[in-house]
RNA sequence: GGCUGGAUGGCAGAGUGGUUAUGCAGCGGACUGCAACUCCGUGUACGCCGGUUCGAUUCCGACUCCAGCCUCCA
């Protein structure tokens, strides 16, 4: 049975869907004036591990992450840039899709952004305002009345008055009081807006979620993820503002995923301290950086770190080098109703333990690799239950040469120069010159080729550098 | 200060009221011309102090320390 730690009850729980069979989920995205960095590829990698996971299993989800596309910070970098904001986000949209292309993140069944659906932000403000939720200040913002909404805080355990005296003293004296937020966003002069009753301007931030989610999942829906730094204030405003206009619950389950940490620090824009997900990928294959991110579970922070990307490297040459051994599974029944199996959904059903999951996979990675060498004709549908089972939450996927040999880089040896060397080697051995042998073994590995001789010949892999 | 969560062997990281994952690194052995890969074996781990219990790393309480949020941030 699936069970969901939900930050609104800060427990785990048995998930029960609205609709028997459906999973209707929206994740915050990524508001695009800048590339994504590994804090943004962790949340992607974590809901799509658990879409791919749930699909496995049966459910039929609905998964929406929206993109926001227009901000302060969108319209600032744009300016800074001289150029044309629907430019900007363009660009960083390309560039996000690359980047989780890479990485083996599938795309959410819908990406709703924030500037195709000002119609419907627009209708949410006037019903809040109707409702008296909400006010259209003296500077043509719209803010929400936080203290008409009464169960303000539930999701973070804040207390309405605590927060009012702990407020910042607001420069803009336009609001009621200093907790309120804005819906609706007056545009200054020569700032990309939309007409509305109440003059020109764009949402805030905060009514977008709570309208398109509405619009792509309905009033009520099961599943609402995102980063760590969302629950308050964006999460709770959602709430707020969801709960206020539809008159209903906005959502059952609550997934916030853990902060990824430089040293003993949060990674984050602010700060200055990350680093995007191009620049990793320039230095380690996607996949290692899909599978570091997976090893610790989704909530719990995880430390970036050199030493992890490459003990992840290790663990992903592990598996990769029974999968090479095991040969072709083109047409392999995998084993079936096996005790990995059954250990391995136990552990993704326990709110998605992805390291309890891959612990799995690493006793079954043993077991392949035992048959192997027995050469027992257990070895191929034992590999392919492996890859099976890795599939689920999208890791092994590649062809183990390729993932093993990996591109030569700017100055490497080439597959070819490799291939050529061995077979100089390989007559060196057969003229039982070991010291010719090893030397061309050793003039490889200096180049980070490593050699494997086997009964069937000579394998290599190259190195992390 | 408030709200969340955490402290596990050299490192990473699960989990459990008694048999103590998994990976990386290390050590011993097998395999190998030698290696690599692989297999077998190997480790005085559970922040500190009390309590409950026949028994606690696991439950309860205090303490110390760490992180996230409380302001835009995934």
């Amino acid at each position: 049975m699936l069970h969901i730690y939900n930050t609104l009850t800060n427990s785990k729980t048995v998930f029960t869907p609205i609709e028997p069979g459906k999973i209707r989920m929206y994740v915050c995205g990524v508001t695009v004036y800048d590339y994504c960095h590994i804090g943004h590829a962790r949340v992607m990698v974590a809901f799509d591990v658990i879409t791919r996971y749930l699909r496995a299993r049966g459910w039929d989800v609905e998964y929406v992450r929206n993109i926001t596309d227009v901000d302060d910070k969108i319209i600032r970098r744009a300016a800074e840039n001289s150029e044309p904001v629907d430019a900007l986000t363009e660009r960083m949209i390309a560039a996000m899709h690359e980047d989780e292309d890479r990485l083996f993140v599938k795309r959410p069944d819908q990406e709703p952004r924030a500037t195709a659906h000002i119609d419907d932000i627009l209708a949410m403000v006037q019903t809040l305002i109707d409702k008296g939720y909400a006010y259209a200040a003296s500077n043509g913002d719209v803010y929400y009345r936080v203290e008409r909404f009464e169960p303000y805080g539930r999701l973070t355990n804040k207390v309405v008055e605590e927060l009012r005296s702990g407020a910042r003293v607001e420069v803009d004296d336009a609001k009621e009081s200093p907790l309120d937020f804005v819906l609706w966003k007056a545009a200054k002069p020569g700032e990309v807006s939309w007409d509305s009753p109440w003059g020109k301007g764009r949402p805030g931030w905060h009514i977008e979620c709570s309208a398109m989610s509405k619009c792509c999942l309905g009033a009520t829906f099961d599943i609402h993820g995102g980063g760590p730094d969302l629950p308050f204030p964006h999460h709770e405003n959602e709430i707020a503002q969801s709960e206020a206009a539809n008159g209903c619950t906005y959502v059952n389950y609550w997934m916030h995923a853990g902060p990824v940490r430089m040293g003993a620090e949060k990674m984050s824009k602010s700060l200055g301290n990350f680093f995007t997900i191009r620049e990793v990928l320039k230095h380690y294959d996607a996949e290692v950086v899909r599978y570091f991110l997976s090893s610790v579970h989704y909530r719990s922070y995880i430390d970036y770190s050199e030493d992890g990307l490459k003990e992840a490297r290790s663990a992903l040459e592990r598996f990769y080098q029974a999968l090479q051994a095991a040969g072709s599974l083109e047409g392999v029944e995998p084993v079936a109703n096996d005790a990995w199996e059954s250990r391995f959904n136990e552990a993704m059903d326990d709110d998605f333990n992805t390291p309890r999951a891959l612990a799995v996979l690493f006793d079954l990675v043993t077991e392949v690799n035992k048959a192997a060498r027995e050469q027992s004709e257990q070895t191929k549908p034992l590999a392919a239950e492996l890859k099976r089972l890795a599939g689920m939450i999208g890791l092994l996927q590649q062809d183990p040469d390729a993932f093993l040999k990996g591109d030569a880089g700017e100055d490497g040896l080439g597959a070819d120069a490799i291939e050529a060397l061995i077979e100089q080697r390989n007559q060196a051995r057969k003229d039982r010159d070991f010291a010719e042998a090893d030397r061309i073994r050793d003039e490889l590995l200096a180049q980070g080729i490593v050699l494997k001789d086997s009964r069937e010949g000579t394998s290599w892999y190259r190195e992390q550098s």
